[in-house]
DNA sequence: CTTATTTTTTAGGACTATCTAATTTAATTT
DNA sequence: AAATTAAATTAGATAGTCCTAAAAAATAAG
């Protein structure tokens, strides 16, 4: 089954609002994800549902299908897979790479992605700590907590990030929170929800709550 | 100036067939080369018109503009440089390589290329022995001449082909008529137009018109 | 130099994906 | 439970790209 490039996006975009734990994916929720208009969403989701990878019923909701999610995967792996070329390979910023990354997850070539898979040593995971499905849409993903919800004293690792808008992305790059970095919570302020941190051993940052819940950590 | 991937198919095309020495391009020419029918070729003709990137009169006859020729040469720049990637990176062999570059042509990111062109060491020439135009889009093509072409006891060096069909392609590599080969030609018969060639001093090989006919050499 | 033939263009549809505006359905408030 | 508000869908346009069939223009043949 061959999806357009638009379906595909909206397929991902499905995915993607399913994964975090809401009930149910609503029409305005995939039109601000995907930047159009909810009458564009309610013809999509006609049409989506009519090629069988969501399951949609009118003013009802909707729930993507097996089928749905082994496509919507594979859009995902192309699409981290792309973004691990752009940053080991072609010494992309992490911040820079979404935008491209969005385009040549469209390329159509199996061919294509298991060389480019083999050619970067088969990567698990992306630029932005991101589990990488395999070629059969299976994912192994780590456990992770956000770094708002750690505790004083806990450490741990950033693994990723909620938000991946580029202003973020270059503000975490400016303060030396990049993926990889050990962390340990020094303090939290419970009046705004703000943490304390200590980055690599020697660094002291201090972050807002907003900040701080977008990034992932996994803990040890 | 933006064009859509459709525009910039067409003006590839167009491109191509004024390169091929002929006098005019005609709506046939392109509707065949780019596997469409003669109605939708005069539909875009009006538009690229539109767009400057060609003067078009319409039953006369059509000329690519300075502006067409650069967004052209820019088109066939990704194309050749995708190539050189699939080959020399992924290491796709030189006949699977076409169609997955037609895609990936269209890509629109000038950071992408720049760095894809630095990351393979910018060649000058695509898997197919092509010239990959600059940035500003210049070319610096070598005088080629058909093997067909040539003087019984001349040498010279297989650096191009004209038609690169998948057929074509395995065919030369079956042979070991490779781009870079070192040829020389032993006889050639007046009768049917064949050609008997040396292939790097140890293998002769046989070739019909047809065959001879689309093999570029760079005599020496 | 008319008539055929070929080439090219236009007219009119179809399909995809988008939009605004209007309508319908569902959810919330009072 | 009725009225209000919010969410979702449909109706009707538009833009891009392609098609078939018909018409127009250019070229070739008798």
């Amino acid at each position: 089954m061959e999806l357009t490039t638009a379906e595909e996006n909206y397929l991902k975009a499905i995915y993607h609002l399913s994964e975090e734990g809401k009930k149910s994916v609503s029409t305005n929720d995939i039109a601000s994800a995907i930047q159009t208009k909810p009458a564009s969403v309610s013809d999509m989701l006609r049409k989506l549902g009519e090629k069988e990878v969501i399951q949609y019923r009118k003013y009802y909701g909707l729930q993507i299908t097996s089928l749905g999610m082994q496509l919507a995967l594979q859009t995902i792996r192309k699409h981290r897979l792309w973004e691990v070329f752009l940053v080991d390979k072609l010494h992309f910023a992490w911040d820079e790479v979404h935008e491209v990354a969005e385009q040549l997850e469209h390329i159509q070539s199996p061919l294509l992605i298991e060389r480019l898979d083999a050619y970067l040593n088969y990567p698990k995971f992306d630029p932005h700590g991101d589990p990488i499905p395999d070629a059969f849409g299976d994912v192994r993903s780590r456990p992770r907590i956000a770094l708002q919800e750690m505790a004083i004293d806990q450490s741990g690792q950033i693994v990723a990030v909620k938000d991946s808008s580029p202003a973020f992305l270059r503000y975490l790059d400016k303060v030396g929170a990049y993926i990889g970095a050990r962390i340990k919570v020094l303090d939290k302020v419970e009046f705004d929800g703000s943490v304390e941190i200590l980055v690599d051993q020697k660094k002291n940052l201090f972050m807002s709550k907003e900040v701080a819940s977008n990034i992932l950590v996994l803990t040890t």
